[in-house]
DNA sequence: CTGCATCCTTCGGGATACTG
DNA sequence: CAGTATCCCGAAGGATGCAG
């Protein structure tokens, strides 16, 4: 997608109704929702560190709370939850006693992983550049 | 950056000692703010919607907030001043009355852009895969 | 026009306890 | 083991008013 589709004057503008239009368009509200809808998927710290937890291959519930430092109980089913039901994950429960529940990446999701692995590398490229820029920042 | 080098063993690693550890490695402290630092970039709907509108250039306050609907001032300010502490935009003020106020991308915030397109690609091709396994959850 | 300061509400998410 | 249910607090962020 490009930009100019992503970002698209409304449908016959009133802005000049209103005041006159600056230089640039304005984002409607279908794109704008279509950002809340990246964000709720790649905006979350629990969803980033499941998905990159899931990489090799199937692990279960508790190994999943174990790789990840500091994730509560709630978060973890809430984010597998969520990750399910956009079919970024798949859930198998094995009939056993105790229980054993595993989960892994769809092919969707390790679509998604390979995305986000971009944006890891460009944070890798690059942060040591923003922690300057804040310094000088908070310096001057 | 690959994976495992963001997904490493933390040096010397304890995990025995508490439980038998998973078939997976754990995320260390340094690498789950690592992935907090880049969720602080892109993670937030209106750093996102200011990148995207700065993308063809200078656009000056009131525009953006004329740009982006919904935006309130407080968070247009902040998104901003955050942006421009990362090294992510500029900041150019005209000593004219009425003042006048430009901002625009730097070099850094270009690179983003780009690698920030990369996931609205990405969400572009799959979002109505994703609809469909929503809906498909939701009515099961 | 371009902000900053303040108030106030919402809610994400941690802690804890309980269940199949 | 793999969750669910409840309480509760701090932070995010909108609304409003003021200032340079």
């Amino acid at each position: 997608m490009s930009r100019d589709e992503v970002r698209r004057r409304p449908s016959n503008s009133r802005a000049s109704v209103r005041r006159v239009p600056g230089p640039c368009a304005r984002w409607d509200d279908e794109n704008a929702s279509f950002i809340r809808e990246i964000l709720d998927l790649v905006g979350d710290k629990w969803s980033v560190l499941v998905i990159g937890t899931l990489a090799d291959g199937a692990v279960r519930y508790s190994d999943l709370a174990y790789a990840i430092p500091g994730v509560s109980q709630r978060m973890l089913t809430l984010t597998l939850k969520q990750l399910k039901r956009d079919g970024l994950v798949e859930r198998t429960a094995y009939p056993e006693v105790p229980p054993r529940v595993e989960y892994q990446l769809t092919p969707l999701g390790t679509s998604l992983l390979s995305t986000v692995l971009a944006l890891a590398d460009w944070s890798a490229t690059n942060h040591a550049e923003i922690r300057r820029n804040r310094m000088a920042y908070d310096a001057g």
